[in-house]
DNA sequence: TCAAAAGTGTTAAAAATACACCCATGG
DNA sequence: CCATGGGTGTATTTTTAACACTTTTGA
């Protein structure tokens, strides 16, 4: 079968930029590319857009048969239409970032990918086509979003500490943060449940555990509330 | 002639959001289609990317051929992908907005379009395709921008009074501002270039004149400043 | 002399920052 | 009993917000 145009098409991809958070390092996924351009190298998981689905969708199809990771947090990062990104043809890419909490789920490598990887930020140079550069420009996007909207908590589990929070902001945001003065913004928001619970197993006092209230957050988010860290 | 490929492909297209000011309101420009679909309704100045043109170039290049407008302020906004945002076939779009200043150009209709013309964002309802949506989620980026990027500057002449800063800001952060403040605040950063000269012909005390300091914006940025109002 | 916008300082409130010690637990 | 991280309050500084009158000019 094929498709005829009046005036050539660039192909239309989406790359996703997953984002996790383990060993205190921010970390990313990859995939090893099985196929030649860039065969053996890491790149973004991604591939076409169908005709039949959004951008999104296919940023999220692509996700799950790459990696398996689905019900993530995803945005739309940015276009990257450099004329020779790719060496085969003409492609435009559409970029998102999603945020995944990295011991929810276990990755397989199945249609495309020799195997799909987390590494840390600092660890992912030469990637395939231009995947560093959409990798350098997703990082920004992180921190502004993570600071006003409760992205952050899909990295950690379900039940956390405030040290453990503290720490997903002080690793996504790169600066260290004042223990107290953190403390004292996070339970003024409101948005944290104490669960009258406790770490189990730890060599040293053990911390109370939280949940994020994801309904009084939407609620209060459609009357005008606005989360700031 | 024809181009065919292995699989079907989405058509490209780049749409323009160019913000100005005029008559003390936030205006855009709009073009009339002079084609069907949308024959004679407004729509975004627009259109197909070419294959050895980036997306900001075919951006660029089809504000001037539409508009005549050159040398703006062009950010990538959003990339749109809706399957049926247009009734002819599947059109993904890539947007971008731009920052211009109405008066010193004047806007010519040209290839493709019946007649171009600025609208007061209020008036800019029932576009052709999804460009009510583009337009809506283009302010936002735009108020984000403007209040820690110099850009707003690109709106008004190159000399301006304190009092014309202060209404454009008002204007596209649609807040008043105190002007004790304000005069306090866009002073203390040191990048208004004091004219030693005032306006003319005002039926009123004639306000002092200044421009802004481009060079030593980009000095201090280089240097990791960063500009917030 | 009036209308219209330019220009100018101070004070109070709120937010952000800096900082040091005791507590509970497991090894 | 000690090492480890958990947990807490206050004082200082900085930033932001609120506020009203005098000046200049042309009509």
């Amino acid at each position: 079968m094929a498709f005829t145009y009046q005036y050539p098409r660039p192909a239309l991809t989406v790359d996703g930029v997953v984002f996790g958070l383990d060993e205190g390092e921010l970390k990313v996924m990859l995939i090893g590319r099985r196929h030649e351009p860039f065969q053996g190298e890491w790149a973004l998981p991604g591939g076409f857009v169908e005709m039949d689905e959004t951008l999104e969708g296919a940023a999220r199809r692509e996700l799950e048969e790459e990696t398996d990771i689905t019900d993530v947090y995803l945005e739309q990062l940015y276009s990257f239409g450099a004329v020779d990104r790719d060496p085969r043809e003409r492609v435009v890419s559409v970029a998102y970032y999603a945020v995944a909490n990295i011991d929810g789920h276990k990755f397989h490598a199945r249609t495309d990918a020799a195997a799909a990887a987390w590494f840390g930020i600092q660890d992912c140079q030469r990637l395939a086509f231009d995947h560093d550069e959409i990798l350098a420009v997703a990082h920004r996007p992180l921190q502004g979003k993570v600071r006003c909207q409760p992205i952050g908590f899909r990295m950690l589990p379900e039940r956390f500490t405030l040290s453990q929070i503290q720490r997903m902001y002080e690793i996504i945001l790169a600066k260290e943060l004042d223990k107290r003065n953190f403390r004292k913004q996070i339970l003024s928001m409101d948005l944290l449940v104490d669960l009258n619970d406790f770490q189990q197993d730890v060599a040293h006092r053990a911390a109370r555990l939280y949940r994020f209230d994801e309904h009084k957050y939407r609620r209060l988010a459609e009357t005008g509330f606005s989360l700031e860290i």
